[in-house]
RNA sequence: GGGAGCUUAGCUCAGCUGGGAGAGCAUCUGCCUUACAAGCAGAGGGUCACAGGUUCGAGCCCUGUAGCUCCCACCA
């Protein structure tokens, strides 16, 4: 053993180490194979105002134990990383840096600012990147990509000009979800709806030239200032001689009719409602089938405009304010009831939206939509799990025109060109446009894209895509797995699934693995305003990235939040020590000139036992894994290396060790053999620490990540040799039991006689009893007549443990008593089961069988227990 | 108003196509046994939310009820 392994489990001692090996020796690079067969997944780009955080760091991991498990099957892996622009969210966050130096953007210009956006990029977006490093991500970095990089947006140009010349996408003024704060339109998945407190204020407006007065009742008395009509159902008795007639709207006393439409409800309030086409979305298709003038009264940072002198540059609710106290006063004001009611928010500021009717770009959803759902429906996409398709068809099925221009600069701009002289548009890929009608040099549309417009291309957009015979996007699309928060369906997944359908005619992706929230240990979203956020960063300063990963995989079921709990994080690292210790156990019993040469043919049967246990291990963990089960699997390996490995193999090999000679030889090779096999399986869940100790153990320069992942063998079969061994470990753990129980230290050594049909068998397991079950001595048979002794009782083996002076008579007889209840129990149970005509008639046969062997191994228990008792008598 | 998820040991959660309830932490009792006290050995602890149903058999399937959570939706 040329290296050895430190005496304590630090794994901020190798984890960066091992990282920059990785890299170093390219191990991440995926090169394309034509013998092989691909597996891709393309990250999920964080944004790269972005810091990591528990979120990023499941999502990661996922992806990272996916992508090395089938690197290890021998797929050519591609792990694809990049970043995301994040339109609004890092405008806002220059801007923002840009106020406090006291600079606005137009000080600077488009250009300046775009400048100045590119260095902060520069500057801060790779931090989010560095961070995925230390989380051991083996992202193909030479492929790194930026959604606004020279790939991407020649993509989203080819994209947008596609769309535009087959009428997909389209230009129009329509009323659109408005952010006052982020001064930009926003798509209705960028609003999120919250109940918020108000009120109901009843106002009545006057019928002209009568003294009748119609109530209605409004949450945002402030639009009154926009009304154009007041609306009430047709079929309604109580209005129906109204239709038609004229009101006077109060404070403003502009005169506007009343209107029928069904989308007035008789029952709900008082059946009137006020109509501001240019302020409430319902209200504008109200509007648009009444021919109803529009008449905007805010600015773009909702404050009241000039055309109402009294309330002009209030913002919203300070006009809220005025406007009731100014109803009141009128004695319009009818009541005020409290209210609840669903507020939009801006999804990056938390700012109420306000509708607003402005020019915008539209992509047309319903023809892009069909396909999308249909390819599910199909299964070509599958969801994991999945009852999340549910939520898929029912978006796409009501989905309404994606508004998708933004009025920021940070961004894609829109490569559409206006003629300020005859009023020409031009769509173009072109960097400029001269009009194709007077010539003049046009003048390019001021807004950018929708950052998901950019996003929605990346599975294609990052592997070559518009070159069509890119060598990367014929061998790695479609990808394989796609791997996600269930919040981010509608934002991402539904759109590269459309967008990956349109332009490439085949989905972006097999499977859709959705996983939930990491949420505090109290179930709160983690949040930057309750301060409750975990930073993983820090957790892998503590405990290591291989417990934090091993921790996010185990407690985690596809579709389901989780909590961060630290304990949680602790136990994966006590694991991680489990392991650490268990290999050096192994180094430090191998010799100088150790030299490992497979499985050796002399196997015990604890080594079959062993063997046979691991084989199963490996299938199951490869069954799991292909059906995404990663907690299952992770956890099934957790509890062979701890339980199987450690606490019962190692310990059955001590006697062996110190022997020497062959059976020490032999036993050293089934350890290594063996601790292979479980670093393999494990590596995908925890890279570092078993890269580390494969370096260690195998040297040779090779590396567990390049390593082939175990399978089922199926020439492996020593199922006899694991049940005969089982017997031996249920004795030894009958025989502490039986000590514990009468308080015998562990120090005080018994001979035990050992009273059995399998005399054999358990005869060649004495040292086994001696070293793990304290005995002095072990002697077989298949009768004992031995008195006053304690005694542990299996299915297969009665044995005595004499020690007159210690055992208390009534004391061994009430634990056999206790014992024997138990087993009648079974017993009771089991052949209740076995007389019902309906079982025998209807289970299958393999489980009657079962279940007879097992009650008669009850009863074989069961005699034993009476023969025991029998001899306090 | 629709839809989804959750409800399993004191706590946090697993539990595959239905075949005698599991883990980690916590608790109790012993152990410094020459890899590991971040450990070892033992033990206790559950009417699987509730009520029905299907079945030879239900934590798992069906129906309903309650509580919690989330998503969607144009009742102002």
């Amino acid at each position: 053993m040329a290296k050895e392994l430190a005496k304590n489990y630090c794994p901020e001692e190798f984890e960066d180490r091992i990282y920059g090996e990785w890299v170093k020796r390219g191990c991440f690079h995926a090169e394309i194979d034509e013998n092989k067969t691909p597996y891709t997944i393309v990250i999920p780009p964080p944004n790269i105002t972005g810091q990591l955080h528990m979120g990023h760091a499941l999502d990661e991991t996922l992806q990272d134990i996916l992508i090395r498990w089938k690197r290890m099957r021998g797929y050519c892996t591609l792990w694809l990383p990049g970043t995301d622009h994040a339109a609004i969210a890092t405008e806002a966050k220059i801007v923002e840096a840009m106020r406090k130096e006291g600079v606005t953007k137009e000080d600077l210009g488009r250009e300046g600012f775009m400048k100045r956006a590119w260095e902060w990029k520069k500057q801060y977006g790779g931090r989010i990147v560095e961070q995925l490093k230390k989380l051991g991500s083996s992202c193909d970095w030479d492929r790194e990509r930026f959604t606004m990089d020279e790939g991407c947006s020649k993509a989203v140009k080819e994209v947008f000009v596609k769309y535009y010349e087959k009428g997909l996408i389209y230009r129009g003024e329509r009323i659109i979800n408005w952010c006052p704060k982020c001064l930009t339109s926003l798509s209705d998945a960028e609003v999120e709806y919250e109940d918020q407190a108000g009120h109901f204020w009843h106002i009545r407006y006057q019928v002209k030239d009568t003294d009748q007065y119609l109530e209605l009742a409004t949450t945002r008395p402030e639009t009154l200032l926009g009304d154009t009509a007041v609306a009430v159902n047709p079929n309604d008795e109580r209005y129906k001689d109204l239709i038609g007639k004229m009101v006077i709207l109060p404070i403003v006393h502009r005169e506007i009719p009343v209107v029928a439409d069904d989308y007035v409800e008789m029952e709900f309030g008082t059946g009137v409602v006020k109509i501001t086409p240019a302020h409430d979305p319902n209200d504008f298709e109200v509007g648009l089938r009444h021919d109803l003038p529009i008449i905007n009264v805010m600015t773009d940072d909702a404050r009241i405009t000039e055309d109402y002198p009294k309330y002009a540059g209030m913002d919203r609710f300070e006009a809220r304010k005025a406007i009731v106290a100014d109803l009141e006063a009128e004695g319009a004001l009818v009541k005020i009831e409290d209210y609840s009611h669903n507020v939009g928010t801006c999804y990056r500021c938390s700012t109420t939206v306000e509708p607003r009717v402005s020019t915008q770009w539209f992509v047309k959803m319903k023809p892009l939509a069909q396909p999308a759902i249909d390819a599910v429906k199909k299964g070509d996409t599958k969801f994991v799990p999945e009852r999340f398709d549910k939520i898929y068809f029912h978006w796409l099925e009501n989905i309404r025109d994606w508004c998708i221009s933004r009025q920021i600069w940070w961004g894609h701009q829109i490569p559409a060109f206006y003629c300020d002289e005859c009023g020409e548009m031009v769509v173009t890929k072109e960097d400029s446009a001269v009009c194709p009608k007077c010539g003049k040099a046009m003048r390019q549309d001021p807004d950018t894209l929708d950052t998901w417009f950019s996003s929605a291309l990346w599975p294609f957009s990052t592997l070559g895509w518009p070159d069509k015979d890119a060598a990367d996007l014929k061998y790695f699309y479609p990808t394989n797995t796609l791997v996600t928060g269930y919040d981010i369906i509608f934002f991402w997944v539904v759109r590269m699934m459309f967008s990956g359908l349109e332009n490439m005619g085949q989905v972006p992706f097999d499977t859709v693995l959705i996983h939930g929230l990491v949420r505090d240990a109290q179930g709160r979203k983690m949040s930057k305003s309750l301060g409750n956020g975990i930073d993983p960063l820090e957790v892998i300063s503590q405990y290591g990235a291989d417990a934090l990963r091993f921790m996010l995989a185990t407690g985690n079921s596809p579709g389901n939040d989780m909590r961060y709990i630290d304990d949680k994080v602790k136990a994966a690292r006590n694991f991680a020590n489990k392991l650490w210790n268990a290999s050096r156990f192994i180094m430090m019993n191998l010799p100088e000139d150790f030299e490992f040469k497979g499985l050796p043919e002399n196997l015990t049967i604890e080594d079959k036992w062993l063997v046979n246990k691991f084989n199963r291990l490996a299938k199951e963990v490869n069954d799991n894994l292909d059906k995404f089960e990663l907690g299952v699997a992770s956890s099934k390996i957790y509890d062979f290396i701890w339980d199987v490995y450690c606490d019962w193999y190692i310990e059955l090999t001590k006697p062996r060790i110190q022997a020497g000679g062959d059976a020490m030889a032999s036993a050293q090779a089934v350890l290594v053999w063996t601790m292979q096999g479980m670093l393999k399986l494990l590596h995908p869940f925890m890279p570092f620490i078993t890269e580390e100790i494969w370096q260690v153990l195998v040297g040779d320069n090779s590396m567990i990540m390049l390593e082939s992942y175990p399978t089922f063998d199926e020439s492996i079969d020593f199922t006899a040799e694991e049940n005969d061994f089982e017997k031996i470990i249920s004795a030894i753990k009958a025989v502490r039991n039986t000590r514990t129980e009468l308080n015998v230290p562990p120090s005080v050594k018994a001979k035990l006689y050992i009273e059995t049909a399998d005399a054999a068998l358990f005869a060649g397991a004495s040292a086994f009893f001696e070293k793990l079950a304290s005995a002095s001595e072990v002697e077989t048979g298949a009768k004992f007549a031995l008195e006053n002794t304690a005694s542990a009782v299996t299915d297969a083996a009665r044995i005595f443990i004499p020690m007159d002076q210690l055992v208390d008579k009534e004391k061994e007889l009430a634990r056999l008593e206790k014992e024997k209840a138990k087993v009648q129990k079974d017993i009771d149970f089991l052949s209740g089961k076995l007389n019902n005509q309906g079982f025998l008639a209807k289970a299958p046969e393999q489980l009657i069988a079962a279940e007879q062997a097992k009650l008669a191994k009850a009863q074989e228990k069961m005699d034993k227990i009476l023969a025991s008792m029998a001899s306090y008598q």
